[in-house]
DNA sequence: AGCACTTCGTTCAGGACGTGAAATACAGGA
DNA sequence: TCCTGTATTTCACGTCCTGAACGAAGTGCT
């Protein structure tokens, strides 16, 4: 429905996307095996593949024998052919990390951030200083890294050249993009931290070979991250997935977004704890750092704890019935430390509680399961910004602007 | 990210489809402005639409003065190269109408169904019925029938061949898709009632010229069609959209679905009479059939009805508040008998209310609309199934099976 | 009417691409 | 060494888009 053109370059683009994307996810695989699974003739998988090849994209791996013929060359992603760059700017501190192409991690950088609402501009210094830390600590050339993901806790708005909105941060319309791009020639991808550790997780975790899912975190905040036929979702303007300040209990608790019955002021750790400490009013209630106290919320043995866990379990059942019904996803992950830390314990009462609330088919097609990907794997999601984008061009380096005018032959023969 | 190759055929396919689908929707256009909207270059503009002109697809409309220069020609799709038929399969009757390729209704049949739980068999012989009598009535040749679109009530797998889940008719994996099949060589295409309505009012109604869509219709039951990025949001069986029971208020009424507190139970027409009956005890109730009782509820003065009717737009602006956060859509487009009715009295309170629910940003980039169709137009949305495909396909037939053999050459020269 | 000018639309040679068939490369066994 | 079975590569072809040249269709001026 796009009113876009397709010449015979989209074309060979698409093809070598095609082909690059099923040797990088599925591992070493031979021209033969390409062919087949891409419908593509044999031809042109040698034609793509040894361009690929000539520009050090892809290479040969050792071969396998074929049964008296000829054996057959498997081929790979040159892991050192380029290397990503992630950063997740987090509330407290920037990470930094370089990978290369096979998503081996080489190198990490963290800079605390001291004030709760740090100045972009500072965040920005951070991060090119860390591109730079990084690359020079895995001795790589600056100019073979192809890309800087950067994951922050707002909304991205992806038209506006990376515009940041962060509440949590006090950002109000950041132009991060443009700041970074001032400091460094190195492609600059921004999206929101869900948003990348969702695509990390159906990478590389819990929605591996799956097209439709519904990626859930639950921290002190609750936020969605929805991929749909394997893309992320993003709506209009990049802030789709605002789960966490959906209605779930109308008329309910105020919610810090100041809206009452806000999912997230019945999920999110701090209402979780605020919950607990009211039902346990007068009693001493866990202490220290909110993420500790969650834990011993969760090992607490009392009556009222078990109350509070089990509202809380069924509250987040409504909340996913709600994604199932509405995304009809074929898997819904739930992470987030708070959703790691309660799923370990009572995943299969959430999953009750979730069949519960949902409507039986939608339900009988789905699956609810734990992320497999830590909190830190938000550095990673931010690198598979730039990897994702190398898979859907084909690998084919973006032309620098305007390409020279090619030469003319003379009129006539 | 999809594993399949692109020859040179799909690049041609995708440019008709571009052009064809301007001309559609944009009226009567000449070359040159096609050229401009499409990138393509003029060559290949001429060489596509002269190859939909022969085959009587695209015909020229005249031609317009161009200041000084030869006139040029408009183009525009032939109204009467091929015809769409669709069908609604409601509760109480099949309708059945056929449309030529402007959308324009030639010719119309009904028939009555008896029974609450129809018969599979029944509804497809009377579709079977109706597809033949309207190309009758019309006179028109069945073999230029280009597609029968059919909307019912219930979920639609596209994978398994068109089966129908519909708990309102008591259809339980209803093989309808194979069941028309057998009937008709005419293409067939089954979906949703409230997509294929979606999709009208998307084409020629409160969504024309947006991407990003949500269309919900509240009746007696409540749902919802995502629009993505111009194509409907189906999710991994389908299934996606069920707004109406999603939870709003945890613990709350009792849906008929069986569970507590969905959004069904509370703005759906029978839940608010419900209401309405509970909080008006002892004192008489508006009677009559569901839609004229909602009706004389709207219009009651009394202080009663005129509570209920604000919670009710209290709950329904909550529930879109949860669409507009969840799905960041650039327009939410009210409709259905029962969200008409109530919003041609209380769209500014229903705007209102989403306003207080949604999240600021989200909500600002959105704007509520009421449906500009009518609920007949399932019939008409019906029909766009095939004009989607043949829009998409570029108006290319498909080839009925194996292509013949081409002629060899002789080898050598 | 004749002619210059402007704007459209079409034709043509050229280059990029995927494809099938034929040719070639590689390995184990007779 | 020759043969057989596979895996790749080479090559001639057909399809498709494109820029430039060419032809067509009006307008306005002389």
């Amino acid at each position: 429905m796009d009113a876009r053109r397709t010449t015979v370059r989209d074309m060979r683009r698409a093809n070598r996307s095609v082909l690059l994307t099923r040797i990088w996810l599925d591992g070493p695989l031979s021209r033969h095996e390409l062919g087949q699974s891409t419908a593509l003739s044999l031809a042109s998988v040698s034609n793509l593949v040894g361009e690929m090849i000539t520009e050090g994209l892809v290479e040969e791996a050792g071969s396998v024998e074929s049964d008296g013929g000829r054996p057959r060359v498997l081929l790979r992603v040159a892991p050192g052919h380029g290397y990503l760059v992630g950063a997740d700017v987090g509330e407290t501190r920037v990470q930094v990390e370089l990978f290369d192409l096979t998503m081996t991690a080489l190198a990490k950088a963290e800079y605390p951030i001291a004030a709760a609402e740090p100045d972009p501009g500072q965040v920005a210094t951070h991060l090119l200083h860390g591109l730079a830390a990084v690359t020079e600590q895995a001795g790589v050339d600056p100019a073979a890294v192809l890309g800087f993901g950067v994951a922050v806790s707002g909304t991205v708005e992806r038209a506006a050249d990376a515009v940041v909105h962060a509440q949590t941060l006090g950002w109000d319309a950041v132009p991060l993009g443009a700041m970074l791009r001032a400091g460094t020639d190195v492609p600059v991808h921004i999206d929101n931290g869900a948003k990348t550790l969702g695509q990390a997780e159906m990478w590389f975790g819990a929605g591996r070979g799956v097209r439709h899912a519904v990626v859930v975190l639950v921290g002190s905040g609750v936020g969605a991250c929805v991929v749909a036929d394997g893309v992320g979702y993003r709506g209009a303007h990049s802030s789709a997935g605002e789960w966490g300040h959906t209605t779930i209990v109308y008329g309910g608790r105020r919610c810090r977004c100041g809206n009452l019955g806000c999912l997230e002021a019945y999920v999110g750790a701090e209402g979780v704890l605020d919950r607990f400490r009211r039902a346990n009013r007068g009693r001493p209630a866990p202490g220290g750092d909110e993420e500790s106290a969650f834990g011993e919320l969760l090992r607490a043995g009392s009556r009222t704890a078990a109350t509070v866990i089990d509202e809380t379990v069924g509250y987040l059942g409504a909340g996913l019935a709600n994604l199932v019904n509405l995304f009809n996803p074929e898997r819904v992950v739930l992470g987030g430390w708070a959703g790691l830390a309660l799923g370990e314990r009572h995943l299969p009462a959430i999953r009750e509680a979730t069949a519960r609330h949902a409507l039986r088919q939608p339900y009988a097609q789905t699956s609810v399961e734990l992320c497999r990907l830590g909190p830190d794997a938000v550095a990673m999601g931010a690198a598979t910004l730039p990897m994702a984008r190398l898979l859907r061009d084909g690998g084919v380096r973006r032309e620098p602007a305007a390409r020279p005018a090619p030469a003319r032959r003379s009129p006539g023969r």
